[in-house]
DNA sequence: CTGAAAGCGCTTACAG
DNA sequence: CTGAAAGCGCTTACAG
């Protein structure tokens, strides 16, 4: 491995020289710039990271911090910030919290502190007070995004109006007798631990004067199979069956709305069904969801992080709290419709 | 931040002691190792990583390079090779290459040499020419799981065996008119490029004296609505209908299971449907797949890695190719049925 | 515009 | 067992 001193010797200038030349920061001569190009080219010459890093103090690196790798929503995320920071010259290096407990504490009091990242993304974390406290210690800059981190910037999709908005397009179509399957508490200690978007939905049923009934509010976990298994239960019962269902994300509205298919119902003619998120497959299933837009989410958030990285005033300032809500869109697609079509 | 000079003041030691007795690896004094793990624990110290590179030449990184995020199989062995890394001390950095030519020729010839990993994992990945080049001008240690890499260890599943054995589970249930659903070329340039689980396929057929049909090789990308759309079209066709259908994938094999159901075809009782990977989900809608152990796959692979990180003679031996076939395993669930009773 | 040199913060032979 | 010092490979004030 060529090393800048090899590339100055062949260059004929000073190791110096050839930093400023590479680095296009300082003037250089156009002679001295060509040879030193020349040179570069010819061994192939790329700095050390670590040297530039230990000289600079910049790790060009941004550390994401995720409880899951294996779910839509993150891995949307991933993909949306990764290449944005790419582009930018960054390097994403990548902690996955999901693994107990053990595995959870290295990385907030090991890895992050390894002094290795310019900044941090954390994506649906909700930090413990000893995580937050090694979070704040590192002295860089951190973005949240799809949940809080408290005393940073924020941007995170408004769930309590998702959930009234997508209520409240339930009731404007007539229905009384809308369910909800949300998230348990346990199964996602990630998530916003009320549960917010529950929280939306009996707003729209209390404004509009309609009793929230207990056994219409189901928990279970954020996977299909599990709303599907739920959803039997909830649309398998004759004599207290909804007509429509509020799922809190479109993954369980997969399940519901095959639960219903495979129970002999109709979508939306028996039931209508709405989620939350306008995943990839959502359009396949005709799903009228709350558009979260994930990928804007990931690409604003990577912005963000880029921005404050560029903040010279981030040294003395440090990190505010600042929460933007990422503001729910309705899209409606034909798995809702009108109740008085819907109910047998 | 402290570091190690303010350690050394704090404990009354040299700096080399610290070192030491930080790391382990040296003799120190009980008097002078308890001093030092006060200090440093008073002072919140962590070595800086980029001179801990810098001395050492070690990065303790690992660079996964992968031309997917958000695909079953790429998030799983992403989740597992973290996993095991991680548990090792390991950070792990990702190099995510969709995203255009532009993107990907930037991480081979830019972001991988920075000297930053110490070793590489490839995903699926099938590098140019000038790709492996820069892969090999890296002098790093090399593993690819997925998919093969020219002169480098490789983990993959068997994939003709796995296609021959999925076709030969069908034929021996009796039954001849199989389809197969496999990837569009274009749409998957990193993976094999003759399509080996077709030709697995093709070689039960004529093993079994079967005609193979060109109407019922179908190809379509690798997702669950391009096949729904693709089995469509191949199901309703009253009159060249198949009996049974081998997916390339899983999330295929749903898409076909979906318009089975949706062309009222009864599965397994009409038509049998057999895919590959065992998805997450593969046990929900009850699919006969032939396993892939995904999860082993990249635990295994990250395991490899470590194996070659540690291995003294890397140095003067380089890497070495050598290809690890992974043994496909039939399991079968309630999607496929013999013949007699499927047929109508 | 350019070079000599200090410095980034560690690790590790080398002496003692 | 321990310390002084060299060295890892860059960048960047400081002179010129």
């Amino acid at each position: 491995m060529a090393g800048i001193e090899d590339v100055a010797k062949l260059a004929g200038v000073s190791t110096a020289t050839v930093s400023r030349a590479l680095s296009g920061k300082d003037h250089v001569s156009a002679k001295a710039q060509a040879k030193v190009m020349a040179a570069a080219a010819e061994l192939g010459y790329t700095a050390s990271h670590s040297a530039y890093t230990l000289a600079t103090g910049r790790n060009r690196n941004i550390g994401v911090v995720m409880p899951y790798l294996d779910r839509w929503f993150f891995s949307a995320i991933l993909q949306e910030t990764d290449s944005k920071l790419i582009e930018h010259g960054y390097d994403l290096t990548l902690y996955n919290l999901s693994g107990g407990d053990a595995r959870r504490s290295k990385i907030f009091n090991e890895f992050l502190p390894r002094k290795r990242v310019d900044a941090v993304l954390t994506v649906a974390v909700r930090p413990s007070s000893a995580e937050l406290e090694a979070l704040n210690q590192l002295k860089k800059p951190i973005i949240g995004v799809g949940g809080t981190i408290p005393g940073a910037k924020t941007l995170a999709l408004d769930d309590i109006k998702a959930g009234r908005l997508a209520t409240e397009h339930l009731i404007s179509l007539g229905h009384v007798k809308i369910a909800n399957i949300g998230e348990s508490p346990f199964s996602d200690r990630e998530f916003n631990q009320p549960n917010l978007r529950r929280l939306g939905y009996l707003e729209a049923l209390e404004s509009a004067g309609i009793e929230a009934r207990k056994i219409w509010q189901v928990q279970t976990d954020y996977t299909v199979m599990d709303a599907y298994r739920v959803a039997k239960q909830l649309l398998g019962d004759p004599h207290n069956r909804p007509t429509a269902v509020f799922c809190n994300s479109d993954e369980m509205a997969f399940g519901t709305i095959m639960a219903a298919k495979d129970l002999g119902l109709r979508v939306p003619l028996d039931i209508s069904v709405i989620g939350i998120d306008n995943h990839d497959m959502s359009e396949f299933y005709g799903l009228t969801t709350i558009d979260q837009r994930v990928r804007e989410q990931g690409s604003i958030a990577a912005q963000m992080l880029l921005d404050l990285l560029d903040d010279k005033e981030f040294e003395t300032r440090g990190n505010v709290e600042e929460t933007i809500e990422w503001p729910p869109r309705l899209l409606i697609r034909s798995s809702t419709a009108h109740v008085s079509s819907s109910s047998r």
